[in-house]
DNA sequence: TCTGTCATGCAAAACGATTTGGATACGTGA
DNA sequence: TCACGTATCCAAATCGTTTTGCATGACAGA
């Protein structure tokens, strides 16, 4: 009838023969016990069930053994990617993950969620992609959790980030539709203006077409917002031009889906009349058709690293703020 | 310089010129404070920031306010709506959601997360569709945590159920399939044998035909996996019988997206020569060309449903074990 | 034999909240 | 004046761990 939840470290330790103390250090290891006390305590662990109460373990080390993750829109599949990739590593670390979802849309939702996590506690937090004030970022290093930024700067605020090369791989991809596929008038969708990493994006773009030799088409470039219908309206406005792109570039792959939709619409061969390109490589990106040409952010491998970081932290690493960038590659489907 | 995480209950106390327990009962409102001792109370909360250290409540009250989604993955799309929704209601009560994901690959995972959360000594569980033991069940209920299930049927065990009417919604769809677009030989690709909700859709399935007076074509019927890699394999199958369908059935759209791959790839017209249909409506339902016809089940709603169970639950509700079934409706898009 | 070191194990003091059983003061009615 | 509610507030016990400072026994070196 064990396992009810109910046993103690006092339970433990009677019938064990020893001292809660005691059987406190053979759970932390943190002195030395004789093998035999060893041997006796665990079996005890184990015939009764016990499981430490983490309330009253968290009141005493202060610290909840749990960790955050804020993004913008949980069921965006790349959040969802992230999350898979912190929650895999923390979890061998025996942290518990939570992530909360901040909407970006009425208001400023932020700091009242973030209100929320630093009344938890949490050992640590990973910010996901936002226009996160300074002041929300103080908040979170003031609560006493460590803190990774995911997509922006170092030098931005407080705590650890890891980012993608968000300019080198729009470059790359721009570099192969104009030298590879030889695409002449190349127009641009991003995002909510203003917002990350859509910045850093379209000056990958801009990059390439200024290697090439190309003029920047300032026309050519719209923002909307990081959606399919974001998609749809930007392909609109840009195909309605005196003069229509041949190439689509979108900021993610949502927006090349909705792309897409228009191109099909119109009955615009893709690629032949029309390249469209996404980006992030989503699952859904190879599930469409034409299977979009995009560039592979490796969420997964974000979440891993900004976990890492975190856990660094916690093991008490109090060196220099550290900034990891991971390296994105193209990837060749069938829409460019 | 508040808001550095360490105000305690007793410096709110001082600042407001009363005891610990004066503030205590104005903050729960457990016993009545006279409108100006309040007034001062809240005024120090307020100026010093103060935050209730969880970990020290949850000692004493022995509750976490804390509630646990468990799937078999956690990037399935339809896994990350259920989350949304069960996030969304319980943070309205200032519950905190955690979702674990217990992969179903590489042996019985399950036990070892369940070991995990109820460790934690979360309030309650909301268990995603699993061919769960009875086992792991108990072990949740024992635990006193409140559970819910999703998509199993309430006498399976303890706890409360939500679920959709999935039998009912296959039927609805295979009804159309036969009955307004004349589909004759109609296939069924199903994932996991055995893994709920295979059983119920493919139940519907058989049912819709039985109706219509069709003989149920027994070598129609495969099994795989619940994936768009399952759909590939089990559409194969099936055009590669003597006497290949007219239509396939999928237990949910990721199979159907896979079916859709194997028909472009064999130059197949969709809906003309091949019939495609999925359950779920995914996001990537309406992504994919042709656009999928599919079955909504609402999964956002389920999960609100659950969290509303739950908190009836936490908030003293003893009654018998209750089960909300949700209506699934089919929508027309233009694969079948 | 005496002293000093390890190796063990224990008792008791935190940790920061909630909640119970009184205390105090103030009216009120007899 | 006395007894008795009522409205407020407080002191102290409690929740289940971890951790610090000692106590004990064994053993080695002098």
């Amino acid at each position: 009838m064990h396992g009810s939840g109910r046993v103690k470290i006092v339970d433990v330790a009677a019938a064990a023969g020893v001292s809660v103390t005691t059987v406190s250090h053979v759970i932390s290891g943190r002195r030395p016990v004789s093998a035999a006390t060893r041997a006796r305590v665990e079996d005890a662990v184990r015939r009764l069930g016990y499981q430490a109460d983490p309330s009253a373990r968290g009141l005493r080390t202060q610290r909840t053994d749990t960790v955050g993750l804020v993004v913008p829109d949980i069921t965006n599949p790349f959040n969802t990617e992230l999350a898979a990739g912190i929650q895999a590593v923390a979890y061998a670390r025996g942290l518990l993950t939570v992530v909360c979802e901040a909407p970006m849309t009425d208001g400023p939702q932020l700091p009242a969620v973030l209100g929320q996590l630093t009344a938890r506690r949490l050992d640590g937090i990973v910010l996901g992609r936002f226009g996160a004030q300074r002041a929300d970022l103080d908040l979170i290093a003031g609560s006493g959790a460590r803190l990774v930024r995911l997509g922006t700067r170092i030098a931005d605020g407080p705590g650890d980030v890891v980012r993608g090369a968000e300019t080198e791989g729009m470059r790359g991809l721009v570099r192969y539709l104009v030298g590879e596929r030889g695409y002449r008038r190349i127009g641009f969708i991003g995002g909510e203006a203003g917002v990350e990493p859509g910045g850093e994006r379209y000056e990958g773009y801009r990059q390439a077409l200024a290697e090439a030799g190309r003029a920047v088409p300032e026309d050519l470039a719209v923002w909307t917002g990081f959606t399919r219908e974001g998609g749809r309206a930007g392909a609109a406005r840009l195909l309605d031009t005196a003069e229509p792109p041949d190439a689509v570039v979108c900021a993610n792959d949502l927006i090349a889906i909705g792309a897409l939709d228009v191109a099909r619409e119109r009955g615009l061969d893709v690629p032949g009349r029309l390249a469209v390109t996404g980006y992030d490589d989503i699952d859904a990106a190879s599930m469409v058709s034409p299977a979009l040409t995009t560039v592979v952010n490796p969420a997964r491998e974000i979440g891993r690293s900004a976990a890492r970081l975190l856990i660094d932290r916690l093991d008490g690493d109090e060196g220099p703020a550290r900034e990891v960038v991971l390296t994105h590659q193209v990837v060749r489907r069938t829409s460019a």
